[in-house]
DNA sequence: GATGAATGAGTCTTCATTCAT
DNA sequence: TATGAATGAAGACTCATTCAT
């Protein structure tokens, strides 16, 4: 019998590649490079990914849904006002401690036409959406659509992310306390500023 | 050194561009190609553009300018809640008719560092923040941190057009009354739903 | 290494190649889509053939040696007017029958430099002699240098194989009469057309 | 005014092409040295030929145009059995002197399928006929079927120069006796050996 | 013998940009 | 100002072949 894949070598590739994008950038890296940081042959890293875009995406879907990880219990089990504090405090923290994926993120581009929704996108969504539905199934959220809600969330956030990372180099938690006022505002059906 | 020698040629690779990168996408249009369509020599193109990237960083800043300029007048002049609705329904409407710059804007790289925010978000910025610092001087909006507040709208709405544009292809009307109600609440002082 | 382990298997690797060679064409059909439609794994290959390229000669030998198989009997044991009619003959039908291989043989690219003449073509050069060698001898054919005439017979029917099947796609049977009266009038000592 | 095309940067091109191929095989040639042969940049060459296989197609056009018009000039205006000699002659001492073009012409391959059948060759076959019909029209020769005929009197010379220059490499000219002597049999109306 | 994961060399081509005219 | 021929850097990807299991 022939080897067995290695789990851990898909590992290593992102790994290497991550590494290199947040040194060199995306386009100074090269797939050799890659390779040859992740102690492999070129064309080994075909055998994971089919190519360099999809080292990106598997990246940016690492972020998302690390991020997604991460937030998420934050705002589940606890009243709503403490989810949206926290929620909005681990968002950004996270965003602060992979900078260097947020950038990637802004540099995953459409090559130009309609592109399918990562699938990643997707999952943060429907978790998303399953935060806001409790909320508003006891009462205590406003009874808004929940897929736009959802949407506009993420939009926020990212959009402070782009701000924040990519055309500057300042802390998000600036943003924090704003942001978490006004959708306590928006969501919260009964508050008092 | 990009002057300006003739306005009506700059006008030309302008639309000569907009249309190619419509039809053909970003990467499959050349330099050679848009001169051609514009009816001038290749080496004619950089007496107006620096780089492909300033063509397409015009285009983009023609669009967030435009925006701006066809959504500013509706929330201006008004009451908070008018201009709320009529803002939202701008925004969108306009972005509905510009769909190939939306998907344009979604493909303007930042090479991978720390990229210069373009002067065109800057001025939508300064200009959303102007009207919005109106309404809180007047005291129909609450006091948050107009800088913030002018960022977060942009989120949602530079979200909403990738969602819709990019990742699908429908209309983003559909976002528009909860994006509404959402502000209200948000921003009105005395907001009942 | 090639060894012949199991017959069977060395034809199923065979028939494989041919059918993906005129399906996809050589450059499209790799090694491992071979083994794959043969059942057996990529490396088993290799315990058939050398190489990619051992098994396009393979199935040019089997073509030029099943020609010969085909042909042959029909020039022998008869007097040479009809040996030459029913020799083209048999020969066009033949390569109508294996276009596939015949467009296969104009793929086997000598890499470049001098190519040491591949065995199955001595052999046809061999049979096709010892068939001309007879009529000299019985004296119904003119006194040629055997040697040259075997060579020139293969080349016209190479390059009608040529120009039927791989500059385009049509009977060769056109012509197998002008062919025939050409050989009757060149090799037959006494012929009146 | 820019530059203007320089026609003989063309020339320069397949003669670098053409002698590199003869040192270094084609498969060893780059674009790159083709270039730098012919004092130019790399990107320069695509502006007078499209492909690598194109330069190897001017270059076996050119092989068989020139060897179509050292060769025609011998077999007309004159007796049917001169021609013959001459021509025959002619054609093999031109294939003895662009050897190593006899040798790219074996490496001129069709991708798979049908290959459109190379205008020169067209050209050369056009030719061929024009000389053949004179001497069917003045009665010396047989009235063969011209299409045909000129198909084999290629395939012939073709195959000799096969043999003699890519299986091997030796002197095309012991052919020459034994194919003149064929086809004056099979051609001329009246000869006797 | 059989397997199939791993290897890694190798080059054509594009096209944004420049600059001689 | 306009032209368009010339430049030349740069790298993802394939796939025949190997070899550890």
């Amino acid at each position: 019998m022939a080897r067995k894949v290695d789990p851990e070598k898909r590992e290593a590739i992102l790994k290497s590649a991550r590494e290199l994008f947040k040194q060199c950038g995306v386009e100074q890296t090269t797939m050799a490079s890659i390779a040859g940081k992740a102690g492999i042959a070129t064309g080994t890293v075909y055998l994971y990914f089919d190519s360099k875009a999809k080292i990106i995406d598997a990246l940016c879907d690492y972020y998302l849904l690390d991020n997604i990880k991460a937030v998420a219990p934050e705002y589940e089990n606890t009243d709503i006002q403490q989810a949206i504090s926290r929620g909005v405090h681990a968002a950004l923290k996270h965003a602060s401690e992979n900078a260097d994926l947020v950038r990637l993120i802004d540099q995953r581009r459409s090559i130009g036409g309609k592109t399918n929704r990562p699938q990643a996108d997707r999952i943060v969504q429907k978790t998303l959406r399953e935060g806001l539905a409790k909320y508003i199934e006891e009462g205590s959220m406003r009874p808004y659509n929940i897929v736009v809600m959802a949407e506009l969330i993420s939009g926020m956030l990212e959009w402070i992310s782009k701000v924040c990372f990519v055309w500057s180099d300042v802390d998000p938690m600036r943003y924090e306390d704003t942001l978490a006022e006004m959708l306590r505002h928006a969501l919260l059906k009964n508050y008092k500023g």
